[in-house]
DNA sequence: TTAGTTATTCAACAATTGTTTATTAATATA
DNA sequence: TATATTAATAAACAATTGTTGAATAACTAA
């Protein structure tokens, strides 16, 4: 990539930023970055479509990050556990970006296409473990658990990273193996 | 509500949701969706902000129809198996405008305050049955069912609700209840 | 039905948007 | 270093946005 451009996306994304931390998106428009940002406004529209199209190329730059960590390469090789702090730590590691990512009203849920990467990871190593299960059960098992585990790191943010890292994957790791099968009254209560 | 203002607001809906059928949210203006509504456009910003702002009144619209339906309502009186086919319903009767606003890249996640009406709702009821248990682990098994739920509902309304709501009830109810423990195997592949 | 309230319209405004063209500057690479 | 390529700028354009104040129409409640 030229240096030019290099340069250019990310005197943009940075002012973008900076501008979402103090206000809404819907208050910001392109004249008033690329006058921050001391560039042209042709510029700005040459690489995105407004600033809603600027948000959505942020995170979706910050899921490759997350996409291509060794944490999702080598899912098949690691526990449940292991895997889930690799990508806390990643979370932890971009603090700033994800307070503003998640502050958003819109959610932290461009996240899915990890899901769905996860997905594709998971289904062929189950199916040997349990090849008699009818297929969408155990779709909708692996779905049900990464999403699942989303929401928990969601809310982990939002409470600001309280917990430690180790606390959180321990909890998602419980919740994966029995659900919330010990909280859960036996029998309907009619 | 005045009877204009009932008028107004819906017919601007009306005309954005068939707009948003067929094309992206990001090429439709205000000005557009005013003449084939036909209505002035200072109205328009009388009630809402910019197109962005209306998808998301629709949403929450949506979602408060959610919320005082009698699954919500009165769900400590339920099995997470009825508690989900009633939601599931309520789906699978919006058909049109659920398809519409899970078609948005920005996801079905404003489902989200669902899962915080559903968690106060939960967590009184399960304190009684572990009263041992640290606090943030049932925390987490709550956010955790519930969002893992909700994610087994998005893939069915992707999937274009192709399973049955009995099937897609029990599947989330036995997630509920043992997680993935099934699939997973039982030590880690080093 | 009437009087008073409130919503909608109309028209006009500056600001912002989205696009385009020619010009200038920076970059890559041979 | 010189040359070809590509990016950024500047300036101008019509269209859209967001806001306003006055006039008109629709509604509610008495």
């Amino acid at each position: 990539m030229d240096r030019r451009t290099k340069y250019t996306k990310n005197i943009i994304k940075e002012t973008f930023l900076n501008s979402l931390e103090k206000k809404d998106i819907s208050s910001i428009t392109v004249t008033e970055i690329c006058k921050i940002a001391d560039i042209n406004r042709g510029t700005f529209y040459r690489y995105y479509v407004d600033v809603y199209d600027l948000l959505k190329n942020i995170e979706q730059e910050f899921m490759d990050e997350i996409k291509n960590s060794n944490s999702i390469e080598q899912m098949e090789n690691h526990s449940i556990y292991s895997f889930t702090k690799e990508i806390l730590t990643i979370f932890e590691n971009n603090k700033k970006l994800v307070r503003i990512l998640f502050n958003t009203d819109r959610n932290i849920y461009f996240l899915n296409e990890v899901v769905e990467v996860a997905y594709d990871k998971c289904i062929g190593r189950w199916e040997k473990i349990q090849p008699e299960s009818k297929g969408y059960e155990m779709e909708n098992a692996v779905i049900f658990i990464f999403n699942g585990a989303l929401g928990v790191i969601n809310n982990w943010i939002k409470n600001d990273f309280s917990l430690s890292i180790d606390e959180v994957a321990k909890s998602i790791e419980a919740c994966c193996m029995n659900g919330a099968r010990n909280y859960i009254p036996k029998k309907t209560v009619k």
